[in-house]
DNA sequence: AGCACGCCGACT
DNA sequence: GTCGGCGTGCTC
């Protein structure tokens, strides 16, 4: 007998082994995790296929290897088998690669084979906890969240694929929907569910609040982040149903539950649900796959809907359950203001550090009422360059076409500048580099730089910094936050980092700068980013029972931006709507499907050569509505010292769109053996151009 | 990917 | 002579 093993390289291919029954003492069976010989070197493999003869083209002559044992009690399920196999497939990787990405590391390793057993035996001895003595977390509903649920408990009977849009601007409780709902599901014993969220670090109260809902469950919790140990386990209580809930990350989705009734992808529109290397998916799409596959239902959240979700609400693909009040009662939106930054640049009523008067008066109004102010700038750092007025000589990094940060370093005088994209860092230079000038300057403001500002400028009034430099030591960020929730006056300066979950009850003014360089991107989905960012800003006031609404004051250029008049009237359904009708006329996603083919290598000219090559190439004979770009620099050209180039391939036919990557895969194959100087990838429904 | 093979230039 | 640089071929 003859099996077709995966294996962990970067190859289109399955290899054959001799499987020796008498040996192996059974028959082989899909999914079996096994030790081989590969390349003179011991690694493990996994059963794909089961043939009686090797299509090997002469495998009389060649001697096939035999399979050296199958490992004990791991295997990989049919259902996860199948997620791999599509997710190859669509993404155009190879399937061992994707398989064994999907699985933890330490399966890879026969001599770790024997760990992973007693780690099994250990968890299987451990006696399930007893059921907790704490009552679990409950709700009071309100109407629209009773019926909400009502209806997700009737999908849930249905035992059938149905994909549903819970759509509610934050503290409207979508949250405990969703959880009353998986609760529901689970009253059946055998029932798991998964939980998707973004990125598990931002929202640890997501964590606590599922841990207190299912108090009598094993909550298995899912990032990268996590020692190999904990996913080994992690693995056998998910496999085995020991765990029900399982809360986690993109790379949840590949979790081997055996009997998922119910999928949630949190916040649905992030865009860390995509991976930007590697095997390049979208967990929020496989997930939707997945859920197809399992005729169950799939609830996504989100109060700015992507524009992929939107459209499909607009074309009835998407049932819709819409949570359009506050859910604790008293509790209020936020107001907006706009401050034109142009008009006030004009009246000299901008400072260097780019704030206008106004924002001052609301920063010494707010003090006077004790209550706290939140800066929001998606800027981390002291400023985004350092810059010479003699010769305009900028800080830009000599790996990576990005200006170098400049950043204040904790106990030191001297500043520092740093590359956010390579991570390299030097000290400043005293003078110069190009023309020796002593006098260089900072253009531009970061978190620091305004921290610095406001110390000086109201020495009487707390500042609390909160960005990934400031919470860089463990327990910092929760030691910050910890202190913003007391609630003693004080103002907060802080990054994306802030935005995400956290329910702030003594903030009284919000105040965004810098929003204008979202508006000026030159990247389609900036706005609908920056909206979604101000919707989630604006919703970190307000929540608290009878808490007044917080206002928000946001700096800008563009005070006719129609964003701004949604923002205000609350219209979030229209605007999205609108952008939709704007892809249509466009024919941007999600009404063409993209694709970009990435180069990658120390020259853009070896680049653009390959990729016009490759392009020439596949307009032989090209079907009718595709494009093909011409090859064009990444919008980082050049990242650590690589030059980065692509083309963009547009279609409105998905099928079509398969078979031309089909077709560019055989070509970058070919071109891979003749020239390993440069690297050619595929990136599906691209987000990052 | 990762390793062996092989073909060239520099050097004790 | 031989040590080591990295282009290329191959993996059941």
């Amino acid at each position: 007998m003859i099996v077709k093993l995966a294996i962990d390289v970067p190859i289109f291919q399955l290899f054959d082994y001799f499987w020796n029954q008498e040996e192996l003492l059974r028959d082989p069976r899909i999914g079996d995790i096994v030790r081989v010989e590969f390349r003179s070197k011991i690694t493990s493999g996994i059963v794909l296929q089961i043939n009686s003869k090797s299509s090997c083209v002469n495998d009389q002559e060649r001697n096939l290897k035999s399979v050296l044992a199958i490992a004990p009690d791991l295997k990989v399920t049919q259902q996860i088998i199948n997620l791999c196999q599509f997710s190859s497939k669509y993404y155009l990787r190879p399937i061992g690669e994707v398989l064994f990405g999907s699985i933890p590391s330490d399966w890879k390793k026969p001599n770790k084979w024997e760990l992973l057993q007693k780690q099994k035996q250990k968890e299987e001895k451990k006696q399930k906890a007893p059921k907790s003595e704490e009552k679990p977390l409950l709700w009071e509903l309100n109407e629209e969240q009773v019926s909400s649920l009502a209806y997700l408990k009737e999908v849930s009977n249905q035992n059938e694929f149905e994909l549903i849009l819970l759509k509610g601007i934050t503290g409207s409780g979508k949250t405990a929907v969703y959880l009353s709902w998986l609760k529901e599901v689970l009253k059946d014993d055998e029932a798991q569910c998964l939980i998707l969220v973004p990125e598990i670090n931002l929202t640890p109260q997501l964590e606590k609040i599922v841990k207190e809902v299912f108090v009598d469950e094993e909550v298995t919790v899912l990032h990268s982040d996590i020692t190999s140990a904990q996913r080994n386990i992690a693995w056998w209580k998910i496999q085995n149903g020991t765990s029900r809930v399982i809360l986690g990350t993109r790379l949840s989705i590949f979790a081997p539950a055996k009997n998922i009734k119910a999928i949630v992808i949190d916040e649905e529109h992030d865009n860390s649900y995509k991976q930007q290397d590697g095997l390049r998916y979208n967990a929020r799409d496989l997930a939707i796959w997945r859920a197809s596959e399992l005729k169950i239902p799939i609830v996504l959240t989100s109060a700015t809907p992507s524009c992929e979700t939107w459209h499909k609400v607009l074309h009835k693909k998407i049932s819709l359950l819409a949570l359009s009040r506050k859910a604790k009662e008293g509790a209020s939106f936020s107001n907006l203001n706009l401050i034109d930054f142009g008009r006030a640049r004009k009246n000299k009523k901008i400072n260097e550090y780019g704030l206008s008067t106004e924002i001052h008066e609301v920063i010494s109004r707010t003090r006077e009422n004790n209550k706290q102010t939140l800066i929001y700038i998606n800027r981390r750092g002291y400023a985004p360059i350092l810059y010479c007025k003699t010769c305009s000589w900028k800080s830009s990094c000599k790996k990576c076409s990005a200006w170098m940060v400049v950043h204040k370093k904790i106990g030191s005088n001297r500043k520092v500048m740093q590359c956010h994209h390579c991570g390299s860092s030097q000290f400043t230079p005293i003078s110069c580099p190009e023309c020796g000038n002593q006098d260089l300057e900072t253009l531009g403001v970061g978190t620091q730089k305004i921290e610095e500002y406001l110390k000086e400028t109201y020495p009487e009034i707390d500042l609390i910094r909160i960005d990934s430099d400031s919470t860089k030591t463990k327990g910092s960020a929760e030691e910050l936050f910890k202190k913003i929730h007391i609630g003693e006056p004080a103002i907060i300066i802080g990054t994306q980092m802030i935005i995400k979950g956290h329910d702030f009850q003594h903030i009284q003014s919000i105040i965004v700068i810098d929003v204008d360089k979202s508006l000026y991107s030159q990247d389609f989905r900036a706005v609908e980013k920056i909206f979604s960012q101000l919707v989630q800003v604006a919703g970190r006031a307000g929540r608290g029972k009878n808490a007044e609404g917080a206002n928000i004051y946001i700096q800008t250029e563009f005070v006719d931006h129609p964003m701004f008049k949604a923002l205000a009237e609350h219209k979030y359904d229209q605007f999205i709507s609108d952008i939709v009708q704007e892809r249509r006329e466009y024919q941007l996603p999600p009404y063409s499907h993209q694709a970009l083919i990435i180069a990658e290598s120390k020259s853009e000219k070896i680049n653009n050569e390959m990729l016009y090559q490759l392009k020439l190439y596949l307009e032989h004979e090209l079907p009718k509505n595709i494009q093909i770009s011409d090859p064009t620099p990444r919008v980082l050209q050049r990242l650590s010292g690589v030059e980065r180039n692509q083309i963009l391939i547009e279609t409105n036919d998905r099928v079509k769109l398969q078979n031309i990557l089909e077709k560019a895969l055989d070509y970058i194959e070919v071109i891979k053996k003749k020239s390993r100087s440069i690297k050619l990838q595929i990136d599906r429904d691209p987000i990052q151009f």
